[in-house]
DNA sequence: ATATGCACCTGTGTGC
DNA sequence: TGCACACAGGTGCATA
């Protein structure tokens, strides 16, 4: 579910309620995520106050009031949800933080792909594989185009590439891609000057509106305080395989790019 | 160094 | 109804 639109989502409901707030503790219900969960998190959390959330491609980082970070990640499936209580444990409730006050911040993730790690920010060496934010940088056609440089993968896995600017996953790549008039396969480097500037419009354009709207509910996405988004309603290509182009018509492709599904429409991108 | 394929998980939808 | 299979928003590692 989380690209960037959907964690910067989850990022906006969360800071009015959480900056400020105390851990009063925390209860670890499975440790086996992505990584497996820190033995003393329990120590490194109890009695921290949340100073501030931050966004960083697909990563949030909760800064706390002592040397540490917490750093997650919501991997395919994973959620944070704010609820009024400790309330008893949904199905995949993986690490509760209780909160002074009564309220309970809820890691919940079903495949067990995500990622919640408390570190001091130098040691988060996740951080170190992404790049500059997709939408927090500007990213002009020039920069864009240094990116391809030189680079012979497909234009979606560039974009794709988390090292090279972060937050993009499956979905949004195939809307940008849309809207700037490019087929997922083209090779990076072979984009003319046009291209890239028709790259870098759609890329802040797609971006601002999803996150407008509150990201993506594909099947079951909510924010910290259980909205849905509705970009869904907007996407272009994206799982219309068969559908006709909102623009002409034209009969969605879908084709595998680097082991996803890609979604493009054969007369609007070439 | 760069690019690709697959593994890691559970849930859901589809076809037989 | 039950079963097998394909597929799903991401990332990291092994292999060419």
């Amino acid at each position: 579910m989380p690209e960037l639109p959907e964690v910067e989502t989850v990022r906006r409901s969360l800071e009015p309620h959480l900056v400020g707030a105390r851990i009063a503790d925390v209860d670890v219900r499975e440790r086996r995520l992505r990584r497996p969960i820190q033995a003393d998190i329990a120590v490194r959390l109890r009695r921290r106050c949340v100073q501030s959330i931050e966004r960083r491609g697909k990563y949030l980082l909760f800064a706390l009031d002592g040397p540490d970070t917490m750093l997650v990640h919501l991997g395919m499936s994973g959620a944070l949800e704010l609820r009024a209580t400790a309330a008893a444990c949904a199905p995949h409730d993986h690490v509760l933080l209780h909160l002074d006050g009564g309220r309970t911040l809820v890691f919940n993730d079903p495949r067990r792909f995500g990622l919640l790690r408390v570190a001091p920010r130098a040691a988060l060496v996740e951080l170190a594989a992404v790049g500059p934010d997709a939408l927090g940088e500007e990213w002009p056609a020039a920069r864009l185009k240094v990116l391809a440089r030189g680079r012979r993968l497909s234009i979606k896995n560039l974009l794709m590439d988390q090292r090279g600017l972060g937050g993009l996953g499956n979905i949004y790549v195939n809307e940008i891609l849309f809207r700037a008039g490019i087929r997922p396969r083209r090779a990076a480097a072979s984009l003319r000057g046009r291209e890239f500037e028709a790259l870098a419009v759609a890329l802040r354009a797609v971006l601002a509106e999803a996150v407008r709207l509150g990201g993506s509910s594909i099947s079951d996405f909510r924010d910290g305080e259980g909205r849905p988004g509705y970009f869904q309603l907007h996407l272009a290509v994206y799982d219309r395989a068969g559908k006709p182009c909102r623009n002409c018509e034209t009969a969605i492709r879908r084709v595998v790019v680097g082991g996803r599904s890609s979604f493009y429409c054969p007369r609007c991108q070439r």
